[in-house]
RNA sequence: GCGCCUGUAGCUCAACGGAUAGAGCGUCGGUCUUCGGAACCGAAAAUGAGGGUUCGAUUCCCCCCAGGCGCACCA
């Protein structure tokens, strides 16, 4: 609707940079715009001049029964009953796709995230991107870009060959190792390499090793990566996330050549003290190639690159890794741009903010990680507590109480991810994450289960005749809140901000909470309208919920 | 040292240069024989400091202070 406003008032003064908002005040109408203040003349009265042309647009006066000027020249515009009473119908017609668009038709975006690294505890820190990424892929779909999801597992590079060597000179059996333990001769290593640097040539010859082909080297490899993805399957599992493609840095491993061999061609790259880099004029150099041979992670980004352009020719490519590695994107897009690889596409970096502890990031070289399925088997725990103690969990089956504790605790572990601005750092708290009351995911999915509870007793289907209401307050406030679905996901896609669509539902609910403690439903003379109302609120609250990633339970 | 990011109520966060800076938690005070109290209503409480640009600055620019991240053979 949003659009349709701003289309019309771009048509009315002639020109396109206009920009129509939602309003933040409500009597301030629905949308509002302030073009009036940027024509140069008296912004009252170009506002007066706006507001008569757009008064005789057919397409606005359709769906909008006011539009006013308002404060130092503001146009306001407020939805008529006709269009909130339509939007509302519309809910109800076509229900979980409601809110979707074409907007991307044609498009692919591929979508980089969550991965891990092999040989290593899938690690909190891995959280956002899991959890961000696949938000912005399930709104991309929901927008109707064909979307590609890519796991990019960190398997590969010298840190495989600091445990090659560890496993090696200490003669174990990687078949017998725990994840644990590699962790663990991961974090040694670096202990002892602090005192004794040259161990780190041991671990370069061993990675040398495993890029050069060797046997013994690539069989050690492969059970790591066997056990890792054993853990990670079970997380992801947990989760409830699926990533359609998982290529591993190693996948690259053939394309490798060809990118390098494009780089040198174009004479992008110089030796240097042995190695082979690329300069920049704005940034640091990157290394393409380090002095004993082997790629390093810049190479192998350039390579999956590639791939990635060759295979699915995307529009958009959306890296969700985390703000640490800023620079290092800044160095791969300023490549492709260079090679020629940007021509018609737009890759973006979101750099989520880092987990982190009071005083700095986690560490896992340094054995501070936190491990994310500890996390996540103590939000199920904490959540089946409070259904233990609920009043309203007395009547759920022993099996509904593990679904809904599950739904719960990891909806609001996602939730107090997703609700955060992604850029913002967070700092990690045991009694933060697991936030199960106000701002969080179990306020939302209470609120669906609370319509959901209203609809089955109300037990009969519901028809009204649209002239016959005036609303009331409460009832308005959920109207209008209905009406900025669609127009939400588009802004919270575009500006890479799932937070956008939480403090949408956030708000959604509390309307139609605050409707619920002072308006009866069933009984009343408004019962079809009010029922209405509370599908319609339940609906959408399921489908913002689901592009999220986080369940709905039917009760709680 | 250089570069990038951040600083908003006691705490955690919102607010594409606009109208009275919005919430949650916590605090204080209410709603309770209810269609689900994991709820609702109300109160106190904030833009790190200083300059500038602008009709208008939390937002843009400069400087200072504080914190974070990064800066070639890890990823």
């Amino acid at each position: 609707m949003k659009d349709v406003v701003e289309k019309a008032v771009k048509k009315a003064i002639g020109r396109n940079d206009v920009l129509v908002e939602f309003t933040e005040n409500e009597n301030f109408g629905d949308f509002s715009t302030n073009i009036a203040l940027h024509l140069g003349g008296s912004p009252k009265e170009e506002a007066e001049k706006l507001v008569d042309i757009l008064k005789k647009s057919p397409e606005l006066t359709k769906i909008v029964s006011k539009i006013e000027v308002a404060g130092p020249g503001f146009i306001n515009f407020r939805l008529s009953k006709e269009a909130l009473l339509e939007n509302l119908e519309e809910i109800l017609k076509v229900k979980e796709s409601f809110g979707a668009s074409d907007i991307g038709k044609r498009k692919t975006t591929i979508v980089e995230y969550s991965s891990p690294n092999i040989a290593k505890h899938f690690a909190i820190g891995h959280l956002r991107s899991t959890i961000i990424g696949k938000a912005l892929f399930n709104m991309y779909g929901f927008l109707g870009y064909k979307t590609i999801g890519e796991n990019h597992l960190g398997d590969w590079g010298t840190q495989f060959g600091t445990l090659l060597y560890q496993i090696n000179s200490q003669h174990l059996t990687v078949d017998k190792l725990t994840l644990d333990e590699l962790q663990d001769l991961y974090v040694d290593f670096h202990e002892k390499a602090e005192i004794n640097p040259e161990l780190w040539d041991e671990a370069r010859t061993w990675f040398k090793k495993l890029e050069g082909g060797d046997e013994e080297a690539r069989h050690i490899w492969r059970s790591l990566v066997e056990k890792s993805m054993v853990e990670f399957e079970r997380i992801y599992n947990i989760l409830g996330v699926n990533i359609e493609n998982a290529h591993g840095e190693s996948f690259y491993e053939g394309i490798m050549p060809s990118v390098i061999e494009d780089i040198r061609k174009r004479k992008l790259s110089k030796k240097s003290l042995g190695a082979e880099i690329v300069e920049f004029k704005d940034l640091p150099p990157a290394m393409l190639i380090k002095s004993d041979g082997t790629t390093t992670y810049y190479t192998r980004d350039l390579a999956a690159l590639a791939y990635r352009i060759k295979t699915w020719d995307p529009a958009l490519i959306i890296y969700e890794v985390g703000s640490d590695q800023i620079l290092h994107f800044r160095q791969v897009f300023e490549t492709a741009k260079f090679l020629g690889w940007s021509e018609g596409r737009e890759f973006v970096h979101i750099a989520h903010g880092l987990i982190r502890f009071e005083h700095g990031k986690m560490s896992t070289r340094k054995g501070q990680s936190i491990k994310l399925e500890e996390v996540l088997d103590e939000a199920i725990k904490r959540a089946r507590q409070i259904i233990e103690k609920s009043e309203t969990g007395r009547g759920l089956a022993e099996d509904e109480k593990g679904k809904v504790a599950k739904a719960v605790g990891i909806g609001a572990v996602k939730y107090f991810d997703l609700m955060h601005h992604p850029q913002t750092d967070i700092v990690f708290d045991w009694n933060k994450v697991f936030v199960l009351e106000g701002n969080s995911a179990p306020y939302l999915q209470y609120t669906v289960a609370r319509t959901n509870s209203v609809l089955a007793k109300a037990q009969k289907s519901f028809e009204f005749r649209i002239s016959n209401f005036e609303f009331n307050s409460e009832e308005l406030g959920v109207l209008r809140s209905l009406a900025r679905f669609g127009d939400v996901i588009i802004t919270a896609a575009k500006n890479y901000s799932p937070n956008l669509l939480t403090n949408y539902l956030f708000d959604l609910a509390q309307k139609f909470n605050a409707f619920y403690n002072s308006n009866r439903i069933i009984g009343s003379d408004s019962e079809a309208l009010r029922l209405r109302l509370t599908s319609a609120t339940g609906q959408v609250l399921k489908n913002g919920l689901t592009l999220l990633g986080i369940e709905t339970p039917e009760r709680m």
